[in-house]
DNA sequence: AAGTGGTCTAGACCACTCG
DNA sequence: GAGTGGTCTAGACCACTTC
């Protein structure tokens, strides 16, 4: 028989670390309570702070811990639920977004490409953001061409939230033929990261929202979810909004 | 007036790295082009290596390079849209996934509950693939309780793919009622990544997907995909393509 | 055997939060 | 000002691929 060699692989201490530590999290931590600081858990464990640090930044990404710089490491609580599955115009009543501002800026070169319009054009940019219980989950950006909201008032119009409310209700004056999302992992610009309560570079979900209307693409949205706190929920086809058909 | 202050932050070296190697990637080099080792890049930027390791990993999560141990760092293809909309059970004809295994074993607590079962009853187990373009894209784990398929024959069963492919047959008796999707971020588990040619610990969006039938949850699947290398779409409602479940 | 990326160390300093 | 996590360094060795 061959000398199958299974498992000779010396697992990096990192990895090792990191599964001793989730387990530890599950038996001996409960949710909000704060770990030994970095250089106690490395003395600790016999290992380098670098190596320690390279496991407490697996447990972050899967949404066991979080660190705040200053403050500490904590017991993060269950990822939160939050729905993508609105089929309407962004801004209907019943979302949970908020509009915070609205500017006129060329898109970036992918969202041009989805639009179809000259690279060159200053579009809409609303800027949305969208919080549960009380925690900024998600930002978001919203290209809206000049085409796509004709009858928008041009010069007088105001700046602020005030603005960005005006340009989704000229929008939802157009019949929504249709909607398609994609998902993808991404880093937080900073921007992004200061709405997020994040470190630029934080991991994010990056949804991309196309919407449809008059034959052709009338807007592109997108959203960039704090990955270690969200689970994106997608209620699918069949009987829509499951909420929980776990028996009590 | 208040001395703002305003972004007297300075911007650490990783970040102004990834963001010269960024444009860079866009303006010199083209699709599986290979860069210079890490050694002569830290030097060439006048950083550790770590600084720079810390560049190029974030640039590898965002799917803009591949980097192979042994062999280098490459650009990487533009990432690979891989759609998740089907509504229908797995292993209808026309979905995109290969059947690999089937055993027995308990399922993972939060399966279990999802599932409603005793945690201590094992559970048929299905391991499946997905390619595109020749590349592993996804490793999937679909856990079947025994009741969802009451008259599968116990003992004689065979084994590997074939046992596979008979629970899915059988698990395609049952009239799908429902189905529900959510998208998080994970890390690769060791099992996960050597399917996915990845190292353990890899980025992942991890999809868990909840099948209805008779009432209850009849099966959940967990799929997770490299992060590096897809984006996942959800042809969501409005003009929708689904594929409801061929009548047998 | 040579060259690559992956892991690990033992330090240092910085930015931030809080009492 | 004390304590925390975040950044950075200059090394070392290991695992893997390729020639």
């Amino acid at each position: 028989m061959g000398t199958t060699q299974l498992e000779t692989v010396p697992e990096p201490k990192y990895w090792h670390l990191k599964t001793v530590l989730s387990q530890a999290l599950d038996s001996d931590f409960s949710v909000g309570e704060v770990l030994p600081n970095e250089r106690d858990l490395a003395a600790r464990f016999g290992v380098a702070r670098a190596t320690l640090r390279q496991a407490l930044e697996q447990l972050e990404l899967e949404g066991r811990l979080q660190r705040r710089r200053g403050v500490g490491t904590t017991v993060a609580p269950p990822r939160v639920d939050v729905s993508t599955a609105q089929y309407a115009w962004p801004g209907t009543s019943g979302d949970t977004w908020q509009p915070v501002d609205c500017t006129s800026a060329v898109a970036p070169v992918a969202v041009g490409r989805m639009l179809g319009t000259d690279p060159r054009d200053e579009l809409h940019t609303v800027r949305r953001i969208r919080t549960t219980h009380g925690q900024p989950v998600a930002a978001e950006l919203l290209y809206v061409p000049a085409a796509s909201v004709p009858q928008l008032p041009a010069a007088e119009a105001p700046s602020g939230p005030a603005r960005a409310r005006i340009v989704l209700r000229e929008l939802q004056r157009l019949g929504l033929e249709g909607q398609d999302r994609a998902v993808e992992l991404g880093s937080a610009r900073a921007d992004d990261a200061r709405e997020l309560d994040r470190l630029p570079g934080a991991p994010v979900l990056v949804v991309t929202t196309r919407y449809f209307a008059a034959g052709r693409t009338a807007a592109v949205s997108v959203a960039t979810y704090r990955a270690d706190t969200c689970r994106l929920t997608f209620g699918d086809s069949g009987d829509l909004e499951i909420t929980h058909p776990a028996p009590a």
